[in-house]
DNA sequence: GAGCACTGC
């Protein structure tokens, strides 16, 4: 009481600002002077576009400062906040009115401003008109006419700062204030402020109720947010203790040490009885909180690894090694002892092993053999939020495991948004919040969308890289095409320029450029210079880039999303959801305060991303849960159920396939194929090549196929190049196809003993070669558990492409007189893709696909010729003669061929139909 | 003559 009294007087408590998404942005709970500042940094975000801004000095405000309160409380409630009582303004006003006034005169100032700004948006996106050349000139001539008179020594233009009266206030210096202060009280006062937060923390995190207490959970979780302050430095110290000179104790000591700083760490006691006392448990745990390398460790010290091992599963491949690295590091052990990680490709892990981090998609693949997790005691599902195809699955297997197994302990580690959900979907389970730790990042937004956002991507890079202190920007794009496009544009840019300024390094990065001109991005960038990061959605949370300072977000992204309807993949930009907002402005407050200039209004928005599975092919899906032995998919336990229509094609591809049977249970094929773990069709085709003794070809090419579009490299400058390298493997006598010429990269690549400089001299990427050759390797070991002979027949490119007809026989087309080509089975015109190797040559009359792309035209990717008749040979509860049948008179036979097409269709109905009832009767 | 975000088993 007496501490609140004195030190901060709650009339000098400023008020709560509300962004117009409604999230609290700075709730300080103690009066100092940045939290004014915030304040009034928080309000200009909350109005300020981003584009050129000016910095009017105070005289223009001062005589404006006199006007209404009436207006006041407009401009507040204008700008989203809540508006203060007006006894309280009083009060505000008779403890500090001179600091009142300066935060008018800002405000003001602001105004002021944004007036110049409206002006200036008008002609937004157009080339510099002469009228804005002029206003311009105009503007600045005023600014440096107010700036003589005015004390002031800030030159030029800027983005406007967190600035006190004076001007923009150095970020660093004002934690180096915040810093001086948790001193100060360490040595006046008995409880340290350290103390005095984790205290104040502890009240805020709270257990609640599932969904009773929705209220609380958001309240108490935006609370815990921001008045870290003066700790955020003593944390991150802690945190990156690898930037650190001085190594007097071991790397492990260290790591112990530094456990303790961690903000899970007040927790730990009040985590370990919740989780005895509730088998499931949902933890929000904030960005830097601990809690994926803690609690494993917190549970195994609590004796949990006696009962069984504690699995966490992590959406990433690289997560579940680094984070298993890093714990074996704390618990002082060798990783792949006590600690280890399970990911594809790779198993990390021993006897002795009691923590286990993995993919998702591992524990997926265990469930297979181990139904119901019987080695472990602890299952915990970290970043559940990001809601991957695996994760959705295992939701519901852990569910239904957790069931029958009441000693197991179920953790789910979300994000805020999803919380509420989680708890929901696991009968209301327990939330449990602990309060991360980050550095606070500005966020400055367009009120309105852009019309031409390349254009202001790069306006705001020029105007970061002239206005803004040192320190890098992460630009967020879409795809390779718009990062080209940017850098050339950008470069123009700068030329235009001139010399004046220190220069700017670009780097692109997205997942097909090759690694070595990747790691570009990773090396600091010259003293002096810039680095300006162009990168996809690779870098929202695959990579993280050191030395970020600025985030510019244009809110779009590619998603992927499948049409079952049409079996077609597209890949459409949208966008994106405020969970990725948050994510990828979050990225400029990893090693200091960030800002993020988002070109986009938070508020239009959805909250969170389409879950994958409802957007996806479920072939596999379907393959994996009929394998677990869940007859009923329709009505299987999704968190968010797919389309039904989704279901339905997945089960009759399956059908088609062999792979269920008429009552829609798992076949001899299927339990054969579901071993692999590559789709369906894939599997199929390997399963298949058994008949056709030619498996060793067959798994390269479905290693090839895997591997997916990033075989060849296709650089802009040197198409012509890479086109005639790549043509080369399609030369011969026969037809070669797509698949044949995959065979051969494969074959010729390991001939020159998987040469990386081959790879380069033929324009094909070395990293994907890599990985299917890890593909081939496990398809090749797989091969063998389930007695598959291998077989090689390289000659006899008939058997392959049959082979490849055994699994891909649905995926058939025909061709038609105007050079396009139509589905067999579908009424659908679709076309070869100009990458394959069949385009544009002698076309073949009939083509087996790998997969159907909507691009700017229905293209069929990978494609080889084929013969009809093998359609019927191979698949004959498919295909009819009457689908191969080639000449016919017009119309007489077309009436009567969609007649037998309907009623194939119709036959197919009743058939998954009939599976259905089925399955409803069973259950 | 088009163009492919990102993961995972």
């Amino acid at each position: 009481m007496e501490k609140k009294t004195l030190d901060f007087p709650e009339e000098m408590n400023p008020p709560v600002v509300v962004q117009e998404s409604g999230e609290n942005l700075d709730l300080c709970k103690h009066k100092e002077e940045e939290d004014e500042d915030m304040f009034l940094s928080v309000e200009k975000i909350s109005r300020l576009p981003v584009s050129i801004k000016f910095n009017i000095p105070k005289k223009i405000a001062t005589k404006r400062r006199r006007k209404s309160e009436e207006e006041e409380k407009k401009a507040k409630l204008s700008s989203g906040d809540k508006v203060l009582r007006s006894d309280e303004i009083l009060r505000l006003r008779k403890v500090s009115r001179q600091k009142y006034m300066k935060n008018r005169e800002k405000k003001k100032v602001d105004e002021f401003r944004d007036q110049i700004e409206d002006e200036v948006l008008l002609n937004d996106g157009v080339k510099m008109t002469e009228k804005e050349v002029t206003e311009f000139r105009y503007k600045k001539k005023l600014y440096e006419l107010l700036k003589k008179t005015e004390d002031d020594d800030v030159e030029g233009y800027r983005i406007p700062d967190a600035y006190d009266q004076e001007g923009c206030i150095d970020q660093k210096k004002r934690f180096a204030v915040a810093k001086e202060r948790y001193c100060e009280r360490r040595s006046g006062r008995g409880v340290t402020e350290q103390e005095a937060w984790e205290d104040h923390q502890a009240q805020k995190a709270r257990v609640s109720f599932g969904a009773k207490d929705k209220k609380g959970v958001v309240d108490g979780f935006e609370f815990v947010f921001d008045d870290l302050k003066g700790l955020v430095e003593e944390y991150s110290e802690a945190e990156s203790g690898k930037h650190r000179g001085c190594y007097s104790k071991t790397v492990g000591e260290k790591a112990r040490e530094e456990r303790e700083l961690l903000p899970i760490h007040g927790y730990r006691e009040e985590l370990l009885k919740l989780i005895e006392e509730n088998q499931v448990l949902v933890i929000v745990g904030e960005t830097g909180s601990g809690k994926t390398t803690q609690i494993p460790q917190y549970l195994q010290e609590a004796g949990y690894t006696k009962r069984g091992k504690i699995g966490c599963t992590q959406p990433r491949r690289v997560a579940a090694m680094s984070v298993a690295s890093r714990v074996a590091q704390e618990v002082g052990v060798k990783l792949g002892h006590e600690v280890g990680y399970s990911i594809r490709f790779e198993d990390c892990t021993s006897e002795k092993t009691v923590v286990k981090y993995m993919t998702d998609g591992m524990l997926l693949r265990e469930l297979l053999t181990e139904p119901k997790l019987d080695s472990y005691s602890v299952i915990i599902i970290d970043e559940a939020h990001e809601r991957t195809l695996s994760t959705d699955i295992l939701f519901a297997l852990v569910k239904d495991v957790a069931k029958v197994r009441p000693d197991l302990r179920l953790i789910i580690s979300s994000a805020t948004l999803e919380a509420k959900k989680f708890s929901e979907y696991f009968d209301s389970a327990r939330i449990y919040l602990i309060p991360g730790r980050r550095y606070p990042v500005e966020k400055l937004f367009r009120k309105w969308p852009e019309p031409d956002y390349l254009e202001t991507v790069i306006r705001t890079v020029v105007q970061i890289h002239q206005t803004e202190p040192i320190g890098d920007i992460l630009v967020f794009l879409t795809g390779q095409e718009e990062i080209e496009t940017v850098e050339t544009n950008l470069k123009r840019r700068m030329m235009d320029l001139g010399t004046k300024g220190s220069e700017i390094i670009i780097c692109p990065i997205y997942s097909n450029l090759p690694t070595e001109l990747q790691a570009k991005v990773f090396e600091p960038a010259r003293k002096g210079s810039r680095k300006v990061v162009l990168a996809t959605n690779i870098a929202e949370t695959s990579l993280t880039i050191d030395g970020i300072k600025y985030v510019i977000d244009p809110g779009y992204c590619k998603i992927n999303s499948y049409n079952p309807r049409t079996g077609m993949e597209s890949l459409l930009v949208t966008p994106i959801s405020k969970a990725s907002a948050e994510q990828r402005a979050g990225r400029s407050g990893r090693t200091g305060p960030g800002k993020c200039f988002r070109l986009y209004n938070v508020k239009d928005l959805e909250p969170t991303t389409i879950p994958e599975i409802q957007r996806a092919n479920l072939a596999s899906v379907v393959l994996t849960l009929k394998s677990l032995g869940i007859q009923d998919v329709f009505n299987f336990d999704f968190m968010d159920p797919p389309p039904a229509n989704a279901l339905l094609k997945a089960l009759e591809l399956l059908y088609a396939l062999g792979a269920l049977d008429e009552n829609g249970e798992i076949t001899k094929v299927g339990e054969r194929m579901v071993e692999f773990p590559v789709d369906p069709m894939l599997s199929k085709m390997i399963v298949g090549s058994e008949k056709y003794k030619c498996s060793k070809e067959i798994i390269t090419i479905a290693a090839m196929l895997s591997v997916g579009n990033s075989i060849f490299y296709r650089p802009k400058n040197k198409q012509v190049l890479a086109d005639t390298a790549r043509m080369n493997f399609y030369v011969g006598t026969e037809n070669v196809g797509d698949h044949i010429a995959l065979l051969r990269v494969y074959n010729d690549w390991k001939e020159r003993n998987y040469s990386t400089e081959w790879c380069y001299d033929n324009y094909i990427q070395s990293k994907s070669m890599k990985r299917a050759r890890d593909i081939r390797d496990q398809l090749l070991g797989l091969l063998n558990k389930i007695g598959i002979e291998l077989t090689s027949n390289p000659n006899d490119l008939d058997a392959i492409k049959k082979a490849i007809l055994a699994g891909f026989f649905p995926h058939s087309a025909k061709l038609q007189k105007n050079g396009s080509y139509r589905r067999v089975k579908e009424p659908q015109t679709v076309y070869v893709h100009p990458n394959s190797g069949l385009f544009g040559v002698s076309p073949s009359k009939w083509l087996v696909y790998h997969e159907l792309v909507l691009t700017t035209k229905e293209y069929m990717r990978h494609t080889t010729e084929m013969k009809p008749e093998w359609l019927i040979e191979i698949a004959p509860h498919y295909y009819e003669l009457k689908d191969i049948e080639d000449t016919r008179p017009k119309k007489k036979q077309r009436r009567s061929e969609r007649a037998s097409t309907s009623k194939v269709d119709t036959n197919k109905k009743t058939r998954t139909s009939k599976v259905d009832t089925n399955k409803k009767a069973k259950r």
